[in-house]
RNA sequence: GGCCCGGUGGCUCAGCUGGUUAGAGCGCCGCCCUGUCACGGCGGAGGUCGUGGGUUCGAACCCCAUCCGGGUCGCCA
């Protein structure tokens, strides 16, 4: 049996000298200053600790032990001659007497240098992400994503929640995502699903008289990845409230997260409650998003009216939006360049002109708008010194093109964004309906579980289209973190709604059997939200992959290449379970 | 599935308009160095330039195909 550590490799100070003691830890590291003389920094979960080799024999027992190995070291706390400040256990270092290899690292090149990991190639990290795991920029995210999942269980607890897990092989739900499928051993042919949500759950945990639930759950969705969302699964605070309104939940969310987001975030300010209310139409007027980034302090500006028919072709009966940027002192190249992305990124043209301080219009299409001078002038605001940047298009096109300029020409001139806080906002008042893209029908916009405003009157009375729903999106600083609703707990407008988009009673029956049933005796008004865990803790961190704050992530093919997974699986196993491959060549 | 970017020693990358022997830093190996802390100095090993085909006197570089990775659109109630 090895010798037990007496301390870890972050606690040894300059009062422990003269101690005899014992650490455990990876050999990172050896500065070898001459034969008999070397430094060895021993790492462990905790920090480091230098340990100071003086002798020829054991400097030679070191030369066949490759870096990555596991050490026992037990020697005599020492202070050093020369301390280093950087470093918590700087001003000791540990003479040892003895030094046991306890796990030897058989490779003496590494796929990668640990403390340098997260330059690494990204299938590397995933392969040997035990390795990338070792240094401590990366292990600290994890630490982190485990403090913030404790604080937020810790609030909700404290807000009288009770965390109740929900199950993780369920039936395959129609709408949505592409379900991941278990198939059935007892039942041949008949499949479980993973659950994309626990929705359907947590709403008959509403009908069950549970009052206030969460749970930090698990969903797993078979779609494609993004850099912000892992492919196959992922973490939700999902919280459902009965006799609840859209407000109650609001309060909820505000009073739980800013201060997790001011502990644990980069910037120490977040939003206050209560955070701006937006409504979905007014974001995509004002800020051409429906997730806008407050921070940024820009607003689009309507400018159909005095430009539409200014004799510039691209204007010519299109929806012309502006970007106003007061104070504008940034170069010609800035503003091409601002050009250029917002074009890059959204497939449409950006035009610009400057308003001079003199009145005077200069620069880009400027000599097209001689004669609309002061309407525009006036419409804009503008006062001189601005840069007024321009979009056209079907009006979501002039929304988003016009947003995205917004966005870049922020990230060019600091002047127009506060950066360093967390600002949140609501955006509320969705359609319940819309018309399908590709159908030419009317169709659920977002969550048929979502109770429209007005009830059953608005969906009797009123134009289907001009009809919103209590649902609402979570947005922080630009970045989508949840949608929620207020949801539809009365049956007869639930095949009300479902009737509208040509859907019947048999249909919602057949589709969320549960669920219809359960509310048919005597639901609570609920509603409730899902954060995400892992966008939160991405935010939080500042990282820009989602796959930084996951322990073990998958690749973007959703593959496990540490693991093998997916995998093939034995032809006993596939009869076990009934199942018989059919692949088709391409 | 579409589009964009990338693939060059173990790792990160440079390599111009196609032109001698494909470079650098880190790591590895050897020698030197008694206080380093990204230790330093000297020397060395290590490359089918993702793969296949083509153009050319000549290809890491140009063209075509293909594989792999990342990003993005579709998709994600």
């Amino acid at each position: 049996m090895f010798q037990s550590r007496t301390h870890t490799c972050n606690e040894l100070r300059l009062e422990n000298a003269g101690q005899q003691v014992t650490l455990a830890g990876w050999y990172e590291n050896m500065r070898r200053v001459s034969k008999n003389l070397g430094f060895l920094v021993l790492r462990d979960f905790y920090g480091e600790t230098q340990v100071v080799i003086e002798s020829e024999e054991m400097m030679e027992q070191l030369s066949g032990v490759n870096r990555e190995s596991t050490l026992s070291v037990t020697g005599v706390v020492r202070e050093r001659s020369s301390k280093n400040k950087e470093l918590p256990t700087g001003d000791i270092e540990v003479v040892p007497e003895k030094i046991e290899v306890l796990g030897k690292c058989y490779y003496n090149a590494l796929p990668f240098e640990i403390s340098r990991s997260k330059e690494a190639d990204e299938n590397a990290r995933l392969r040997y992400r035990y390795l990338d795991l070792r240094n401590p920029a990366v292990k600290d995210r994890i630490i982190m994503r485990s403090r913030v999942v404790a604080e937020l269980r810790r609030r909700m607890m404290e807000l009288d929640f009770y965390e109740i897990t929900t199950p993780i092989l369920t039936c395959s739900s129609p709408e949505g995502a592409r379900d991941y499928l278990v198939p059935s051993r007892n039942h041949p042919g008949k499949f479980y699903a993973l659950p994309q949500a626990p929705q359907q759950f947590k709403q008959l945990l509403m009908a069950s008289g549970f009052d206030r639930y969460f749970q930090i759950a698990p969903c797993f969705r078979d779609e494609d990845a993004r850099a912000d969302r892992s492919p196959g699964e992922f973490y939700q605070l999902d919280m459902e409230m009965a006799f609840a309104s859209q407000e109650d939940v609001f309060a909820v969310i505000e009073k739980v997260l800013p201060p997790v987001f001011e502990q644990y975030g980069l910037y120490d300010r977040a939003s206050k409650a209560p955070f701006a209310r937006i409504s979905y139409r007014d974001a995509m007027e004002r800020y051409g998003t429906d997730k806008p980034d407050l921070r940024i302090k820009l607003e689009l500006s309507e400018a159909t009216k005095e430009l539409s028919d200014c004799g510039f072709e691209p204007f010519a009966g299109a929806v012309v939006k502006a970007v106003v940027c007061p104070g504008f002192t940034e170069s010609r190249k800035v503003i091409d360049k601002i050009c250029s992305d917002t074009e890059v990124q959204t497939g449409r043209k950006l035009y610009w002109f400057k308003y001079g301080e003199d009145g005077a219009l200069t620069g880009g299409i400027s000599k097209f708008l001689a004669e609309k001078k002061e309407a525009a002038a006036e419409a804009l605001g503008l006062k001189g010194g601005e840069l007024v940047l321009l979009a056209a298009g079907t009006r979501a096109e002039a929304q988003k093109t016009a947003g995205a300029a917004r966005k870049i020409a922020a990230s060019y001139a600091e002047r127009y964004m506060d950066k360093e806080c967390y600002e949140f906002c609501w955006i509320v008042d969705f359609p319940m309906y819309e018309i399908g893209e590709e159908s030419g029908k009317l169709e659920f916009c977002h969550n048929p579980f979502s109770m429209p405003q007005g009830g059953m009157k608005a969906l009797e009375e009123q134009d289907p289209l001009d009809i919103y729903a209590y649902q609402y999106d979570l947005v922080c600083n630009g970045i989508e973190l949840s949608s929620g609703a207020v949801r539809n707990h009365d049956p007869e407008i639930m095949i009300k709604a479902f009737r509208l988009v040509g859907l019947g009673e048999e249909d919602v029956k057949a589709k969320f059997p549960a669920m219809y049933n359960a509310f048919c005796y005597g639901a609570p008004p609920h509603a409730g939200i899902a954060p995400g865990v892992d966008r939160m803790v991405m935010l939080l961190a500042g990282e820009d992959s989602i796959r930084e704050v996951i322990p073990f992530p998958m690749n973007k093919n959703a593959q496990d290449i540490m693991m093998g997974a997916p995998s093939e699986v034995s032809e006993a196993q596939l009869q076990d379970v009934h199942i018989k491959i059919d692949i088709k060549e391409k």
